[in-house]
DNA sequence: CGCGTTTGACCAGCGC
DNA sequence: GCGCTGGTCAAACGCG
């Protein structure tokens, strides 16, 4: 329903800004999304509400946020750079007693305080869906909910459930507008989306690369760029989530990865979708059929 | 029983 | 130094 989703991300590192994600950007461009330039300035007042719980902690000017391009379609990202040493470096074996376990450790070995603590990219997108967690086709863990100043929406935070992969994302519903949802993704995935190892990714022609990016995909995709995930099964799953979207069925809540999905009863009318073919193409024929 | 969520506590960083 | 806030942990709990 009211899911009309955007994505804008930007890399605030204009050097480093990968081609796809800008041709992304372009892509936005190409159905009257305005796309938002990076670099801006925070001081942005068409920000979003909902960043000024992103703002305030601009530890590290690599932070930058985008001003939303329209109210439906706003969406923002920020991105810090530099590569987060997590204290993943306390491999010891964290087995039982881990409060204590921890006590200790931060006794023995206290933390680099000297250095701050460095984030992984961090990529933020404003939705407007009444789900607050989006689905992107990676199964996500909630560890933990914390509530936001100035906003009487919690934020929740998600890790990715795959083990190997250190990539996390916060969700929090915009206090001035709680139909917007921002996603902050934080890292990049390591591994393919589970989704994709269904039939479901062998359905269909090979989705193009992100300069084929299709139209009506491009404005959706609450995920950030992959590295490791080869970028055609993100798209693809950027279209399964446009297509429920544009079903008006929630494209996604916390557990979509395990949770039976619903599909469109019947191939919308919606404009973006009569091409069947396109939903052939992300969604399971005989999950078509079914219905 | 395994997996995911809830929730209170804890910690680190920042601003005053 | 202190308080505030964001972020994380992990035990308890719920669900299929």
């Amino acid at each position: 329903m009211s899911n009309s989703c955007s994505l804008i991300t930007e890399l605030l590192d204009e050097k480093s800004s990968s081609l796809g994600f800008m041709e992304l950007l372009n892509t936005q461009d190409v159905f009257g999304t305005s796309v938002l330039q990076a670099g801006k300035p925070s001081t942005e007042p068409s920000i979003h509400p909902a960043d000024q719980d992103l703002k305030p902690r601009v530890r590290q000017p690599p932070e930058v946020f985008n001003a939303p391009a329209t109210p439906n379609t706003s969406s923002i990202s920020s991105e810090s750079n530099d590569h987060e040493q997590t204290k993943e470096e306390e491999d010891g074996g964290g087995g039982g007693g881990r409060v204590e376990n921890q006590k200790i450790k931060k006794m023995l070995k206290p933390k680099k305080t000297s250095q701050k603590r460095e984030r992984e990219p961090r990529f933020a997108f404003m939705t407007k869906s009444q789900v607050e967690h989006l689905e992107d086709g990676y199964r996500w863990r909630k560890y933990g909910q914390k509530a936001v100043k100035n906003s009487p929406f919690p934020r929740s935070y998600y890790r990715c459930t795959n083990s190997l992969c250190n990539v996390k994302k916060r969700v929090e519903r915009s206090s001035n507008d709680p139909s917007i949802v921002v996603t902050t993704y934080e890292g990049q995935h390591t591994h393919p989306s589970p989704h994709l190892h269904r039939p479901i990714a062998a359905i269909g022609p090979p989705p193009p690369p992100y300069s084929g990016f299709s139209p009506n995909c491009a404005a959706t995709l609450p995920s950030p760029p992959q590295t490791a995930v080869p970028s055609h099964n993100q798209q693809h799953f950027v279209n399964y989530s446009v297509l429920l979207n544009s079903c008006g069925y929630d494209i996604g809540s916390t557990n979509t990865a395990t949770q039976p999905r619903r599909f469109c009863s019947k191939p919308s009318p919606s404009p973006l979708l009569t091409d069947r073919g396109l939903l052939e193409d992300v969604v399971p024929r005989s999950v078509i059929k079914e219905e």
